[in-house]
DNA sequence: GATGAATGAGTGTTCATTCAT
DNA sequence: TATGAATGAACACTCATTCAT
């Protein structure tokens, strides 16, 4: 554990904020300081760089989110090879409350994350989640191919829209709600699409 | 017919591509103009704002863009009441390939549009397209409830899914033949929310 | 007579209002000539520089003033030298009407002269009216030494008291009613300095 | 007592010097920061604007002077209503060393207010001094009716007088024996000025 | 006589970062 | 640990003026 020093956890909660409210690049390390109550020099004793700072503020939610996607097609990958497609939205779906309830608790850091790093390492975060479930389903589920786009994007799709409703702002229940339609709509939808693949 | 200037030309390709590479916060006038091989004194003579030249880039498709799908709902409206929501996913198909062939025309403006808006009076433009749909349904297609958030939420997910596919690159066909998977893959979807709410 | 065409009298008359509305240094060239409808290359036909538009407002009425007070002093001189004081309040009101009439016919070169030259050779125009006034009085009404100050200040107010009343905008008639009385109250004052200087 | 730095002194005594020699808007930071020894950066740690540093070395002898010729008033009004007129030099001239005193202290202050403040909230000091004459002299000293231009100008004229027997140069002395008789001058004056408006 | 394109130096202001103390 | 002073480069924008056509 490391300790962290009521200046530090200062710099956090402003930094938080302020880089909700102007984006990685947008944000002053000035403003930041200012309000927090301390100086330019102080921070500087704690975080190398501007975009250490934001690193610190995202860094476990980023590599939680990560993992937990892996583990979902590691999950996927215990079934037989043949019937891994027929049970990727099931994965989602048990998974659902609990990756909810993760990110409902750290909607603010998920906000970073998506919305305001542009500058940062993490600008391509969306991209890099959806490069694990392309990678996976590639290696794996191999009656899509790798090169359907179309199922990519409907990846990438059902990605954002779980962030949304997340970002959304509504209580527990709404989101769960929201998105079991959308893991409903999203079900639908995939069966035209084996279906068509089948008859190919 | 506006007469363009080679010099202006040239301010318009290299602030394209520069706007593309920073986003609007991003890119350096000096940068423009000194790649562009003229001095700032020049770009003003032309321009009266960093922005003013965003807007140049951008003016065109975005007001076709929104005038495009205002009239996608107006065509939904010449049906009777009740058939409209059946009817709205065909209008969209119909129009499809007009579309795309305009926007991979005009790709670039679109992602400048959509992506690297931030600081201009298109930093919502999304959220603008988003709204024309969402007042059109709730006036117009009265079984879907304007206060159904899920719903809204799919539309934003097909728009964004149809500007994802034009930025993804690929030949016309790939991206038409995309955009027809995820019409269908839509329909199928919205199968079950109609199911779901006659069921209510 | 000089022929002004058409182009010159439009930049005349829109460099006089920027001029006032702004100041000179505060006056933009390129302001006035897009609002007269030219181009800056138009304008440095005209003139070879701002300050020569400046000049070319305001040349005329400063030649005038100039010249006017001098008149009085010449006829101030008229006087044998030991009466000169006594009449100098008399010479100045005879001629009043028509200097007000003059001012208030030229009031925006007036205003231009006096309160928008900064950084223009007329910066000083006030001080040169003044220094004028001081050279005869020093001159010429010698009891009134030239080391006195107070007398020089006097003479300063006396000025800048009848500018103001110009410039307050009032009709004809109350302009000359307002400075009929500040000349009997500077007549009144001077009693006093003139009995003061004889008991010395 | 706050602290001010060698930094902070270096740059108020160049600035004073650089708005005494090119008024507000004719300054520049560039310069004031490069003869005090400092770079822009620098001088954006003491003042958050070039207005800021003006007012600086302005707000006191502003405030100062505000006070004390309310102070002047406050003490006419403790005459019976009746023979405030009458006694309302008298409070000026009680009171003219102090002042005297108090402006050859600050005269370069006193300059900046009154001849170089254009563009900042100072620029129309001088009426704002008026105003409080015009205000008490209105509500207190009846029988000079408001709507009187001339007894206004005079005012005027007085403060005018007294700034530039400060500016003028000379030493204490001097400057008292010239305001003490300018003082009396417009006793005289007055005296004329009363006289008509009983006659009326 | 007038245009329109262009210059080059200037403006006030903000930034992330450094470093001696 | 923290300060506070300072840097130097960057920002968008405006200016009076020039000059080939």
């Amino acid at each position: 554990m490391e300790e962290i020093s009521n200046t530090q956890q200062q710099i956090l909660n402003v930094g938080k904020k302020e880089f909700l409210e102007h984006g990685f690049k947008g944000a002053s390390l000035r403003q930041i300081v200012k309000q927090a109550g301390f100086t330019l020099g102080a921070f500087y004793g704690y975080y190398q760089s501007k975009e250490e700072l934001f690193d610190a503020l995202v860094k476990e939610t980023a590599d939680y989110i990560i993992v937990f996607i892996q583990e979902i097609y590691d999950e996927v990958k215990m079934y037989p090879s043949k019937e891994r497609a027929g049970h990727m939205m099931d994965c989602f779906a048990r998974r659902l409350p609990e990756i909810v309830d993760y990110l409902l608790e750290h909607s603010e850091e998920l906000r970073l994350l998506l919305m305001k790093a542009e500058g940062t390492r993490y600008e391509t975060f969306f991209e890099t989640m959806a490069a694990i479930s392309e990678k996976n389903v590639g290696e794996n589920i191999l009656w899509i191919s790798r090169q359907n786009m179309t199922f990519r994007l409907l990846i990438h799709a059902y990605y954002r829209l779980l962030i949304q409703v997340v970002l959304g702002g509504g209580d527990r229940e709404s989101v769960l709600k929201a998105m079991m339609d959308i893991q409903s709509f999203f079900y639908y939808g995939f069966q035209y699409f084996m279906k068509e693949e089948n008859e190919q």
